[in-house]
DNA sequence: CTGGTTGTAACTATAATGGTTACACGAAAG
DNA sequence: CTTTCGTGTAACCATTATAGTTACAACCAG
């Protein structure tokens, strides 16, 4: 089972945001980048938007981000797509048997560890902003041209 | 979306075989333990057999730890369920327009990323022995005794 | 041989995903 | 003020994974 890719569609719309300040980002502008169905990519805008990430223009149309690039971590991103319900990546089997010692207390044992490790991945998502992500775009498309 | 719950029942039968080595372990004693079918105890555990962990007895029936619990870490477990496939948390959505200057370099960018995160997702659970958790649970289940 | 088990296949219900069509509503430009 | 693009959302679909369940062949100890 993968985390959906409402969390790299989500980046991927941030990064033109960032990058191409001049085009008119509209849905389906930008679902021709993504290469998806303009309706994805507004539906996806609109979780970023509830979030504060970015502003869209209805009407006229197009977006731009809300704040700084510096400002917007990819950990932002992924809590604003619900790629993964807060504080839940790691699925756990419904009501062990409180009778059994084991079934009684497994939860709360590997639930911790199940919570650093969820920790530990979101910490590095915390780490990178889309500022960040915007210079290795800019080093790997000048490589590339 | 989560990490199916494979992985914590995979957990849970392991800590029953690693804590009560006396009892007979059928599939149908885990179950009672675990509180699910028969069959998705067998299922997980053939997953574990596979992966070398236990040493499943057909006919008569029971299962024991195929190593010492020292030697069994939670990484080992996620990856004999197969509740992600090996560089696979996260998805990736396909084929970004290589036409766009972004939508060429935004998957490379975003993968080294991603895949930083879900290494260090890894590393806490590689880092848990299953003698480690026996532990845990044991002070637990004195505590609530 | 018999009885209790495992290993699987097959089927089910449920849920999430990503794509698509459809359409009301918004706002800027003529 | 009306035309014209876009956005926001609902509705529907096909696909896929999960977890539970029934059924049954293969297995082995006593």
């Amino acid at each position: 089972m993968k985390i959906s890719s409402r969390f790299s569609v989500a980046v991927h719309i941030l990064s033109l945001l960032a990058l191409e300040p001049n085009a008119h980002h509209t849905s389906e502008w930008m679902a021709g980048s993504v290469n998806t169905n303009p309706v994805v990519i507004r539906r996806v805008t609109s979780q970023l938007k509830k979030a504060g990430l970015v502003d869209v223009r209805p009407g006229t149309g197009g977006a731009t981000l809300n704040k700084p690039a510096g400002d917007i971590t990819l950990l932002d991103v992924y809590r604003a797509v619900e790629a993964v319900e807060e504080g839940e990546l790691f699925g756990f089997h419904d009501h062990p048997n409180p009778k059994c010692p084991i079934g009684a207390n497994i939860e709360s044992v590997l639930q911790l560890v199940m919570l650093r490790a969820q920790s530990a991945m979101e910490q590095v998502l915390a780490e990178m902003t889309l500022d960040h992500l915007a210079v290795d775009l800019k080093d790997r498309m000048e490589e590339n041209e």
